[in-house]
RNA sequence: UCCCCGGUAGCUCAAUCGGCAGAGCGGGUGGCUGUUAACCACUAGGUUGGCGGUUCAAGUCCGUCCCGGGGAGCCA
């Protein structure tokens, strides 16, 4: 069929084209016209923030038909000719010569009007928020950053790895699982015998994945340096603008990297992806500083510039109970730390993201690396401002015999990780790894309030329509 | 799951002490030679989330359920 160009495309060498004819396709977002002379049509077609301004001249030709069919969120195509704008807003727009509908909106009925709309609200309409300046703005990045992600480890050398989405292992200690089975829980099956999962599909309990590290690892125990990138699921009923029940998580996994190998490749990974958006997304991280979060590019911009803070977990504690703040949960070497606490390091004391090492090992999954103190484990948290963690790793386990001690003390049956014990028995090797959640990223980059606004399609209790 | 806040026109919100349910935007109609969230005039639009209760009278008070948001926990 017919194809014009993109909007985008238009602008790049905007310069070049008046005088010229162009065909462009998208979506009315708004049109504001004076009956007795001109008409003023913005159209968008996705792949620019800003749309183009079509200039539609009623005299001499009757369009007067046709400019009431084209309402807000029409679907349509303008033939015409590039000219030097003489108003304010946009340097160069088309005056149309032809115009076709291809999908009307009604304008009673359309959803989306040409105002501000609650994200509240626009979450009811996923089906057509994304034509919103924000969501599709929000979009364009999470697409650019993952693109940017691929390219950074590429680049690297890395391997990309798909991990499997169904696993077997329920108790990696991330969170709570998403059960897959193929029996219907309204009809139980005749005749039950003492093991309940041998009439259903793998003939064993099976998840939807919590993260894919443990896979990944065995890759990056034959391919040196390799990542996944896929959806993960949790099924914690977690109510709060940082959590999805289904998001998309990075997870490199490297050979012969020690833990600070592990954070070198993390601060330079968030620092690509934070002039990723600043340079191939100028225009939406404008959008973003200018309508969701003033100050958002000197954050940005501050979070490239310094190099990032780094601390141990030691040192953490220390700071945190001389700062002399009322914490609603008191600080002591041993514990936790709280939202409250990560906020004040991160936004506080330091101002920029922060890199907190070597946690206690009772608080660590079984797989991270046991510190000669015999206290810690060679983890690392990494916190930025606003959203808390946004990169969680560690230096595993290498040794077989510390692996086997840290799984009876965390009670994990070591039945079910033959195959990760294996790895430890034949041609073991120091490596280490981190995950950073992608939506959480989308939030950073872009200040979105909310995580549901990050992805195209939330999925969160009670949320799984669309 | 717990705590707090909210649910009023298509959207965003207002309504004093319990006393006639409103505005802006959006829609429709008319006007305006270049608009930028266009502007001006007119106009239509309501079971105040559901159910029950108190009262002469409930958007407002009480109970309960549903839905949404913020925070906490859990986590990336």
């Amino acid at each position: 069929m017919e194809r014009g160009i993109r909007i985008a495309d238009l602008f790049k060498e905007e310069e070049k084209w008046p005088g010229k004819t162009a065909v462009v396709q998208g979506w009315v977002k708004t049109r504001r016209d004076s009956r007795a002379g001109v008409g003023f049509i913005e159209l968008n077609d996705g792949s620019n923030l800003k749309g183009v301004q079509i200039v539609v001249e009623l005299e001499g030709r009757d369009y007067s038909g046709l400019l009431g069919q084209i309402t807000t969120g029409s679907a349509i195509l303008v033939e015409g000719l590039v000219a030097a704008s003489p108003g304010k807003g946009q340097s160069i727009e088309l005056r149309a010569e032809r115009i076709e509908i291809y999908g009307r909106a009604e304008a009673e009925t359309y959803p989306l009007q040409k105002k501000r709309h609650s994200f509240e609200y626009l979450r009811r309409i996923a089906h057509l928020r994304p034509r919103t300046n924000t969501i599709g703005a929000a979009a364009r990045v999470r697409s650019r950053l993952s693109f940017a992600i691929h390219r950074f480890f590429q680049d690297r050398g890395f391997h990309y790895i798909h991990t499997p989405v169904i696993t077997a292992s329920d108790c990696e200690g991330a969170g709570e699982t998403f059960r897959v089975t193929t029996l219907d829980p309204a009809r139980p099956v005749s005749g039950q015998t003492e093991d309940p999962y041998k009439s259903d599909f793998f003939a064993r309990p099976a998840f939807l994945t919590v993260s894919g590290q443990l896979q990944a690892e065995i890759y990056a125990l034959a391919l040196g340096q390799v990542y996944t990138f896929g959806p993960t699921f949790r099924a914690e009923n977690s109510n709060t603008s940082r959590h999805l029940a289904e998001f998309w998580m990075v997870e490199p996994e490297m050979a012969f990297h020690d833990l600070e190998d592990d954070l070198e490749v993390a601060l330079a990974f968030i620092k690509y992806l934070i002039e990723v958006v600043l340079g191939e997304c100028a225009q939406e991280a404008e959008f973003f500083n200018r309508f969701i979060e003033p100050g958002l590019i000197e954050r940005l911009e501050n979070a490239v510039r310094r190099s990032s803070e780094v601390v141990t977990y030691t040192e953490a504690v220390d700071i945190l109970s001389k700062s002399g703040e009322k914490f609603a949960f008191p600080v002591e070497w041993g514990c936790d730390f709280q939202a409250e606490h990560e906020r004040y390091l991160t936004e506080k004391v330091f101002g920029r993201p922060v890199a907190i090492l070597n946690f206690p090992r009772a608080l660590k999954p079984f797989y991270m690396r046991v510190n000669d103190d015999q206290k810690t484990v060679a983890a690392m948290d990494i916190l930025v401002p606003g959203i808390g963690e946004i990169i969680g790793g560690s230096q595993r386990e290498e040794r077989l015999d510390v692996l086997l001690e840290q799984m009876s003390m965390k009670g994990i049956p070591k039945e079910d990780y033959r195959w990760y014990i294996e790895l430890r028995e034949f041609g073991s090797a120091p490596h280490s790894g981190f995950g950073l959640g992608l939506e959480r990223l989308v939030q950073f980059v872009t200040g979105l309030p909310n995580i549901r606004e990050t992805i195209p399609f939330p999925r969160t209790p009670g949320h799984a329509e669309f």
